[in-house]
DNA sequence: TATAGAATTGACGTAAACGTAAAAGGTGCG
DNA sequence: CGCACCTTTTACGTTTACGTCAATTCTATA
């Protein structure tokens, strides 16, 4: 019974919660579903990006819970820090319009976009280098490896 | 004198070697015209990159120091570590065919563009991901501030 | 000779996102 | 009852490529 917060406990019949009803999940549960270590987690609370509930000292993982981890699994993909998203995380406030939340995103997001365009070319720039690079080795490597005992070439 | 090292100074009557024969290089001077700082050169001598002559404790760089530091930064541009310059530089050997280092060299590189390509195609991901959530961002904002008074939908 | 401008070594600091013990408490099950 | 398994907190370790003092020395020039 300790796994169900008091005031939410009447539409579940199911004294275990685990398998079923889903409404709370352990820290062991939520790294499954979502692909992440307990330290992951345990950091991310640490950080502020997460703040379960707590049966005791055990953490109880919501449905808002998920919802913000899957948040800031999204961050991470697209290359914010865990301090943006925190940034933006923060200025939720769930009786309100949000605007200066979905504004900060906005002006966070264009300036990821530029950086990972930016990303982008170095990246292309490399690949170019690199391959050219790679033709110039090969051709040493004929060079070396075709021919040594005839020709005064070199 | 101190500058000339016994046996090279016979081309130059020119007792201070700055400015022309540029037969050496001392480290703010290297500095500048690689684009470095002074720290990065001392590091990469203590990584076992670079071996500079030395007057007394004064470093000088020779085209020999200059050609391998071309070389490091070649490396780094297309994202090889400075470990894996390390080995690949190692294996020079200038009496042979150096046909080890070129192998060395062409078999990493090959491991590095994959990694490079699996970069850009992440990055690409991201990008469209970031797009995309911008564009539901935007949307919510017109939707929080255009027509605040009039219609029901929402 | 005074002073500014290089250069030296040594060593701690930084950033990001966790990894990896370590030591211990709680729980269900056979 | 005992064992296995899950969870907890605390805290140092990892990686890479330098940055940033600090204290000192060397050198050139006016």
């Amino acid at each position: 019974m300790k796994l169900v917060s008091p005031g939410e406990a009447a539409a579940n019949t199911n004294d275990i919660p685990t398998e079923a009803g889903e409404e709370f999940a352990r820290i062991g549960e939520m790294a499954k579903k979502y692909g992440v270590t307990l330290r992951t987690l345990r950091f991310y609370e640490d950080k502020g990006l997460l703040n379960p509930h707590r049966d005791g000292s055990t953490r109880l993982y919501t449905r808002r819970d998920k919802a913000q981890l899957k948040l800031i699994l999204l961050g991470r993909k697209v290359g914010f820090s865990l301090r943006d998203v925190k940034q933006m995380m923060d200025l939720y406030d769930p009786t309100g319009t949000n605007t200066k939340q979905l504004r900060l995103a906005l002006d966070k997001s264009e300036k990821q976009l530029a950086r990972l365009q930016k990303q982008r070319a170095l990246i292309d720039d490399a690949i170019n280098e690199l391959s050219t690079s790679m033709t110039a080795v090969r051709q040493m490597l004929v060079e070396r490896t075709a021919a040594p005992q005839a020709s005064a070439a070199g």
